[in-house]
DNA sequence: CACATCACTTGCGACTTGCAAGGCAGGCTA
DNA sequence: TAGCCTGCCTTGCAAGTCGCAAGTGATGTG
């Protein structure tokens, strides 16, 4: 079972803050492929080339639902699906988006 | 002891590279100390804030220079102690803080 | 009604983290 | 020179997190 954590809050610096919700290997992930990829399943989610495990994705989702920066509502015309998308708030991370991408691209062109 | 990964490299995309290197939860807390509150020794990290232990510390420094976004040599007037500094490549990364801390900012007012 | 699909949950071994203590070399005091 | 302090890590261990694979349950489909 993925526990939810009570949050300790490290320190009232606002990077610090940032980071405490979207400071992993896959937060931003997800949002790249909400942002970027027009992805908004489950199944598109898992089957990103980086390859995240289900019980981490679904961790992830939970996490990032519960900080409003997602929402998710029952597909209409398929009762199993669940449609994922940003909030405002989740959509003002394009920048940081955008600068980690530059900064990558930049730094780590395509190979190690 | 912190082992070394060979790194996996999960897939080509300049984000993901990105967070490969900087994704954790003190990378960029050392970053923003050394590029914003001129911290640059190791006992200056360990008593920042949010209280980073001190292999984690002793691990994410060697990470970062072994990337080249940080380097590090003797001081000068005492031999005990090593100043840690910013390379360009780190120094680059200045935007992605800059944007993390608008929106912690924006999003995360002082408190949870 | 049998079977596939979708979104998860569960179990388990391996890795990572956090905390406290130890080590070690380089200075300081006399 | 002896003895102690300071600064930078390393080590040990408990607890938490991750990755993988298999299982669950509510739908849809033929």
């Amino acid at each position: 079972m993925t526990t939810r954590k009570p949050a300790p809050r490290r320190s009232a610096c606002p990077l610090n803050a940032s980071l405490e919700v979207i400071g992993d290997q896959w937060s931003l992930l997800i949002i790249r492929d909400l942002l970027l990829k027009n992805r908004c399943r489950y199944g598109e989610f898992l089957s990103a080339e980086e390859g995240v495990s289900t019980n981490i994705l679904a961790d992830r989702l939970r996490r990032l639902e519960s900080h409003g920066i997602i929402d998710s509502h029952p597909d209409a015309s398929d009762a199993r699906k669940r449609v994922y998308r940003l909030t405002p708030k989740g959509r003002d991370l394009a920048p940081v988006l955008v600068e980690l991408i530059i900064w990558g691209a930049r730094h780590h062109r395509t190979d190690a």
